[in-house]
DNA sequence: TTGTCACCTCTACATTTGTAAAGTAATCTT
DNA sequence: AAGATTACTTTACAAATGTAGAGGTGACAA
């Protein structure tokens, strides 16, 4: 099962969002998909991916002489994981101050802040809803 | 003038909220502080502070033969930095998809959407607020 | 004036992260 | 079947991070 927290790394997240999308996929794959953002060769794709799973964070099934790799973390959770570390890091574990802070900085934007208040709308009306995982 | 943008690893951001919260002080200071939440030797506290100081972090003064340090970012700094790395490498850079996630993950209590809200009304009174830089 | 205390400096070492070259094996092409 | 292509394996190495021991120096106490 998918760990409900877990930490990538720049080069981790680069590397497992291609995976999401392309899942199951091969190394060169990947390496292909990023080659405009990253500069990466093969070699260091393959590594990281190898890396990865040695981490729990991909997975591997080799058919004939084919590697496919596969997320063994969802997207939700990735992103769980990354915000549960900020708030807790940096703002003292609370979601509260993190927001007020949003909100006060020049962060979000009025617009943005608009859609905010009617996600929260929606989200009354709908009731409560869980991500699953 | 404090970088609007900076990266601090788990170990700095536990000194550096000590030095926050005492500023200026010294090194042993520091790691008395963090005794209990670390179990880090003076040594470990004094290496990283120094480097944060190479980093730009922090800043030093000597007084007689007394090295007093000082935060060379702020909270808010540092808080920023740290959420505008997560919204862009988790959430495509867009705060929107995050505060959406936010809404529907349960990381959010009732009442913590209820603060939301109401933080959203006020800020609608006050009308734009920015923080300071 | 000599030992002790507090604080500093220097050096070190393991682990993780970023990056990749070189070599090997299977497969495809002609 | 030999060369080219593709994908994999092994190994390496530098920088960043976490962690700390050993030894130096100035100040103060006895």
């Amino acid at each position: 099962m998918a760990k409900s927290s877990c930490e990538l790394t720049e080069a981790e997240w680069a590397i497992i969002q291609v995976v999401w999308e392309h899942e199951p996929c091969a190394a060169p794959t990947v390496q292909e998909e990023l080659q405009t953002r990253k500069r990466w060769t093969y070699s260091t794709v393959k590594t990281l991916m190898d890396r990865m799973v040695t981490k729990g964070l991909l997975t591997t099934e080799r058919i004939r002489n084919l590697i496919l790799y596969r997320s063994a973390v969802s997207q939700k959770d990735a992103q769980r994981g990354e915000l549960l570390r900020v708030v807790k890091r940096a703002f003292g574990g609370a979601f509260t101050p993190m927001m007020q802070f949003m909100l006060d900085s020049d962060a979000l934007s009025e617009e943005e802040i608009g859609e905010l208040e009617a996600m929260i709308r929606k989200k009354r009306h709908r009731g409560r809803q869980q991500v699953k995982g």
